[in-house]
DNA sequence: ATCCTACAATGGACGAAGTCCAAGTCAAGT
DNA sequence: ACTTGACTTGGACTTCGTCCATTGTAGGAT
């Protein structure tokens, strides 16, 4: 059994089948998966498995800090397992493909406190776009 | 006339009644609404204007520069009339509330060549999440 | 090993955001 | 005033996501 089904059986999560796939089609690096993508993937090795499941679970990792939602404005919100490492992503304006990179400095450091009216700032998204290589002609 | 549509006329831009009242209510700063919003204030002062229209004449302003898309990861976009002088966000996590921010640094360079990956990067969007003072309890 | 039940999965209806198109309308150049 | 190509319209359609009543089952209790 992986580390994170393992970290989330001790969070009192219930162990399915469904969950089980739903973290496998997760496992890997620069992953960065549609919930329609993770349900296809999904549905390869439990084929009767639903996509309101593939939602749900999703929601979960997110909510227990496992799995990170990134709104690339391509239309679909994409699902990052690599929680564990801050980071922040690349991407190419016209496929779509999607990087993680590893800026130097802290952007959170580079907001003033008169520039943040009032707000308790906690988090910080940082997005490049370009055009990747694939596509550049 | 506002400076925006007489920009747009030289452009070659048809002067139509739903596009003036389009670009009168995305009039003002700190403006950030959703082709919705936009919608339904430009309704009320000519009934009769389609969504059709309106999220045509928004991507037509996108594409020419004069609006900004910003995907706030809350449903929907919102179209931001503040396009000539760069900045970025600070939203809160439980409103949706949405202020302008200009943080110091430059964020672009602050990401290695070793890290583009062979993209040519051209963009970067910086958002900061928070919770807002009316949020605060 | 079997039972029990609270939690989880299912599928289909529903909703929100956005796109597309054929038909009708009109801004603006002549 | 005419003409015409650009613009608008409303509604159908798509995609992404949520909701819920029903059915199934993981895992603790016996
Ligand atoms: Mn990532
Ligand atoms: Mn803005
Ligand atoms: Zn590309
Ligand atoms: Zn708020």
């Amino acid at each position: 059994m992986s580390d994170l089904l393992e970290r989330l059986r001790t969070r009192g999560w219930r162990l399915t089948a469904q969950r089980r796939v739903v973290a496998e089609v997760l496992e890997g690096d620069h992953v960065h998966l549609t919930a329609d993508e993770v349900h296809a993937r999904a549905a390869q090795r439990l084929p009767e498995i639903s996509r309101a499941t593939v939602y749900n679970t999703l929601g979960e990792l997110v909510n227990l800090g496992e799995v990170i939602e990134v709104s690339t404005d391509h239309r679909a919100k994409r699902y990052d397992p690599n929680a564990h490492r801050p980071h922040h992503h690349l991407l190419c304006a016209r496929c779509g493909a999607i990087r993680d990179v590893h800026p130097v400095g802290n952007p959170l450091a580079d907001l003033p406190e008169s520039e943040r009216f009032g707000f308790s700032v906690s988090e910080v998204e940082l997005t490049y776009r370009g055009i990747c290589p694939d596509c550049t002609v």
